[in-house]
RNA sequence: CGCGGGAUGGAGCAGUUCGGUAGCUCGUCGGGCUCAUAACCCGGAGGUCGUUGGUUCAAAUCCAACUCCCGCAA
């Protein structure tokens, strides 16, 4: 039984820690610090640590795992592969030439595209009709190893970051069994990417979620949807911040300026853009709760010719 | 003590300034109209107004404390 140490921090991680526990055992879960969570900052472990507390397995969260004291620990677990899958942090050279059958990656993308943080989101936002799983070496470059194993998936027009996330954190798990065995074995594929195709996913930051209703349906579409539900796509409504979590595309063409609210009825809300309606689902003004958009708009009757934005 | 919004029938809201029979839209149930309908008309059920205490003849409304939800910030 090879020693495993699995690395990881957000939900992404816990199917494939649950899955590979069971199939392998693991023998150390690294993970981040604990982080104060929400408005009372209460000091929460990450999704991992506490799925590691669960399954009885030891949990090592380092502020730094590039730090001496650090590599000691990994160094003391004697680990025969280290497995990561959105840990967060950037392994140093040492630890990744520490195990014998090296240190893998699950990555939710097909790489050399959307390396780095956030390529669930990226992948949307950019409009891709595939995405998929990468299993690979980790090398010094952020997400630049050799390729082991690779699965695709469609991404269909009712996926949002959420449903395409669970999905990729299932068909990263399934993939990483299926390729683990050739690994033990040393009998596993290993291929350079081609650098020269590489793109970057880097996190979103608060500028990527503001919405532009002067770009076409297309965009504003995979804009709402690429950062459903988290963190939520926004524009403006009355002075508040009022996010955009749900929404379809129309087909119907519009002349009217971008931001007009066109109609507010059962369907939802549609909003004009540079040149088709896109009808809104699901929102969420600041200070309230996430709501259905024809609830939102039900007594609302003056939403009708309204501009967001 | 980081800033701010909110809690009222099943859903979404008004009413709180200035205390005086709890209201609107939707849903739901029953009836009517109709070839027919998610349309239209009539009627009904459904609410300890977040909790506790205070002021008052009288509190959804004023005062105090607390609980929960949410946006921002971190």
């Amino acid at each position: 039984m090879p020693n495993i140490v699995f690395m990881g921090t957000p939900d992404f991680s816990v199917p494939i820690l649950k899955d590979l526990h069971e199939a392998h055992g693991v023998d150390l879960v690294v993970s981040q610090p604990d982080k104060p969570v929400g408005r009372k900052r209460v000091m929460t472990p990450p999704k991992v640590a506490a799925a590691a507390e669960v399954l009885g397995i030891k949990v090592f969260q380092p502020d730094d795992i590039k730090e001496q004291s650090a590599v000691e620990v990994l160094k003391e677990a004697a680990p025969d592969i280290i497995v990561t899958a959105a840990y967060g942090q950037i392994l140093s050279k040492e630890l990744l030439e520490l195990p014998k059958y090296g240190a893998i990656n699950v990555h939710a993308s097909l790489l050399p595209k959307f390396r780095g943080g956030a390529p669930i989101h990226h992948a949307l936002l950019a409009g891709e009709k595939t995405t998929g799983i990468t299993i690979m070496y980790m090398a010094e470059g952020l997400d630049s190893g050799d390729i082991i194993a690779q699965s695709a998936i469609d991404i269909k027009d009712e996926d949002d970051t959420g449903i395409l996330h669970d999905k990729l954190s299932m068909l990263g798990s399934e993939l990483l069994l299926d390729t683990l065995p050739a690994i033990f074995e040393e009998r596993n594929n290993k291929t350079e990417q081609n650098h020269a195709e590489a793109t970057y996913s880097p996190n979103i930051s608060k500028a990527d979620e503001l919405l532009d209703f002067n770009r076409t349906a297309v965009e504003v579409f995979n804009h709402i949807r690429g950062l459903s539900p988290f963190p939520g796509a926004y524009t403006m409504l009355g002075g508040k911040r009022f996010k955009l979590y749900g929404a379809k595309l129309t087909g119907k063409k519009t002349n009217r300026p971008a931001g007009e609210i066109l109609t507010n009825d059962e369907d939802g809300i549609s909003v004009a853009t540079a040149d088709e309606a896109v009808l809104i689902t699901e929102v969420q003004l600041a200070g309230k709760k996430k709501t259905a958009a024809n609830d939102f708009g039900r007594n609302r009757q003056d939403l009708t010719g309204t501009v967001l934005g």
